[in-house]
DNA sequence: GTATCGAGTTCCTTCAGGAAACTCACGCTA
DNA sequence: TAGCGTGAGTTTCCTGAAGGAACTCGATAC
């Protein structure tokens, strides 16, 4: 095996890696979550190459992060829209967002700005603990393993 | 250019994955903040090619996500620590695990948990609104361009 | 009946990842 | 003081994946 099988790993980064971990996967969503669903359209917008491209597809269709649907009967045409997985995790991306305007915007700002719809304002995302509602960050968490800590091979 | 510069990219998530965008370094990220912090602890831990490891934590201090620290004068030892850039970017890592846990950990249920220091609870993040506090998700906010939307090239 | 367009395939080259062996400075020990 | 062990990488070689460009294929457009 020359690529590691990190979906095998008992890691759920690793797992959420084997399925956006490679550099144009998470571009891809983006710019299908904005609207940019059709294949050349995605082609040209991102400057990658066409075999990598149909790779990506293919591989977030079959991981169901996308789904291919077709929009056109005569001539046959396709588009890609996100899957409720997909929806999901464009959420990873606004916290990459974030990271990346905090620290790697510059002096120019962000390149994009998002408006919650719930409340009109413009905002980035924060986190939050699902139990207590108070912020979550990396300095105030223990890890413990769980219950899928080591899924010890029955074979 | 063999592999696209992303980093130049208009795009926070673009120039987020340029520093995290191959599977090996959201691992190492992983590990370091775990408190596997040194050469050969994280090559045995991950598997990982030390080659590829000895690229991947020089790319990563360049950047500024670890610092390499010397712990031992005498035969010279190192490790590496994570910076405050490096703390926020597993915060990256914290929701790319819920997706994990949540679509891909299966039967066996998520490997590791998080208790929340402040509430001694076993949670995971939720993702919130910065200006209102409510609840934000990726099918409730509009895309607007930003200030550093377009970096026209000035040359 | 030729051009165009969307949606991919195919082919070729180059580069990055994997595995394993090698280096180098130091410390232990017998 | 010769030899062994250890941590922290480097070096070498091989294979597979990314890039780029050209090609295909069905279907309308002119």
């Amino acid at each position: 095996m020359q690529r590691t099988d990190f979906g095998e790993m008992a890691c759920s980064i690793a797992r959420t890696m084997d399925v956006i971990g490679e550099p144009w996967s998470p571009l891809v969503l983006r710019n299908v979550f904005i609207g940019i669903t059709r294949f050349d359209q995605l082609q040209r917008s991102l400057g990658i190459s066409r075999k990598v491209l149909a790779e990506r597809l293919k591989w977030l269709t079959d991981n169901e992060v996308l789904e291919r649907r077709q929009y056109s009967d005569r001539p046959p045409r396709y588009e890609y829209v996100l899957t409720a997985r997909g929806q999901e995790l464009v959420e990873v991306l606004m916290v990459m967002v974030r990271w990346g305007d905090r620290w790697l915007a510059g002096e120019a700002g962000p390149p994009v700005l998002y408006r919650h719809q719930a409340c009109g304002q413009i905002s980035h995302v924060e986190l939050t603990c699902s139990q207590c509602g108070e912020p979550m960050h990396a300095t105030g968490i223990d890890v413990l393993p769980g219950p899928g800590s080591e899924p010890v091979a029955s074979a």
